[in-house]
DNA sequence: GCCAACATGAAAGTGATTTTCATTGGCATT
DNA sequence: AATGCCAATGAAAATCACTTTCATGTTGGC
């Protein structure tokens, strides 16, 4: 799936009539192998570890491309910082937000997309996507 | 229901031993007359239409005070700014935003947040708050 | 009315992100 | 393999939304 997502990228840089450059396949390698929910800070400090001639304005630009092409998704849970999710086909999750620790969990519930869609309809509304976010306490920090 | 919150915010001034001024009377006047989820910058906007002489810093500062106090909840909507809505007492509710035209409506639904109460269990999660968001077309925009 | 403590407005400061600009580097074409 | 054009890059400056500073103005308990 890290291939899937290389050849995404690669034929939507093509399509656009982009270039491929050494600094871009770097930090796709680098964001496909990192924990979901990174942010442009942590994902610039591992990649500075490794490659000193990379700059900060170039890893912002390469992630909302990486969002453009439909690889990633922008993010925020109000700590300020935007983070990038990785995207799989279709795949729709929301998340359960520690306000102790910051640890993100993600979870699936089929019968709360429903009821928002009933919510919508009876308001006329048409759903073009949603957010759903608890925050509070995971498993570790209620102890 | 604006007495009531206008008699929340004295008690709170004066047990904080905070002062009363005109401008904070004038923003909470203007705030409670407001469309709910007003961005600062529109508040601001709409008191300098009648008052010159309110600094930006101080919208700023009343409105956190104000959600010190209870009476109004800092939101993001994600369009960069922060809107602020009324809150009256344990009352919750989640939101329709409209992506063309910006309006908020609001929605309650009980059978989706138990589910989420029973998501949050199975992950031995303990929920403090939530933000539900559904982003779409409202009814008018649609057409 | 006095005066310490709080509040205010203008301007400077922040922190995250974006843009500018001079330079470098893909890559399709010779 | 050299050429040329346009995209990409990095460093620094700019921007945006907000916060803080600081000199001055107000409030309210005495």
């Amino acid at each position: 799936m890290k291939r899937a997502k290389k050849k995404v990228f690669a034929d939507f840089i093509s399509q656009r009539g982009l270039k491929t450059t050494k600094q871009r396949d770097i930090i796709l390698d680098s964001f496909l192998s990192s924990d979901r929910h990174l942010s442009i800070e942590e994902l610039y400090l591992k990649l500075r570890a490794k490659h000193q001639n990379i700059g900060y304005a170039t890893v912002y630009r390469t992630l909302k491309l990486f969002a453009e092409a439909g690889i990633a998704r922008e993010m925020q849970f109000g700590d300020g910082q935007t983070r990038y999710e990785h995207v799989g086909e279709g795949e729709h999750h929301d998340h359960l937000v520690c306000t102790r620790c910051g640890s993100i969990e993600e979870f699936e519930n089929e019968t709360i997309e429903k009821l928002q869609e009933e919510v919508a309809n009876s308001h006329g509304f048409l759903i073009e996507r949603h957010r759903l976010e608890l925050y509070g306490l995971c498993r570790n920090c209620r102890k």
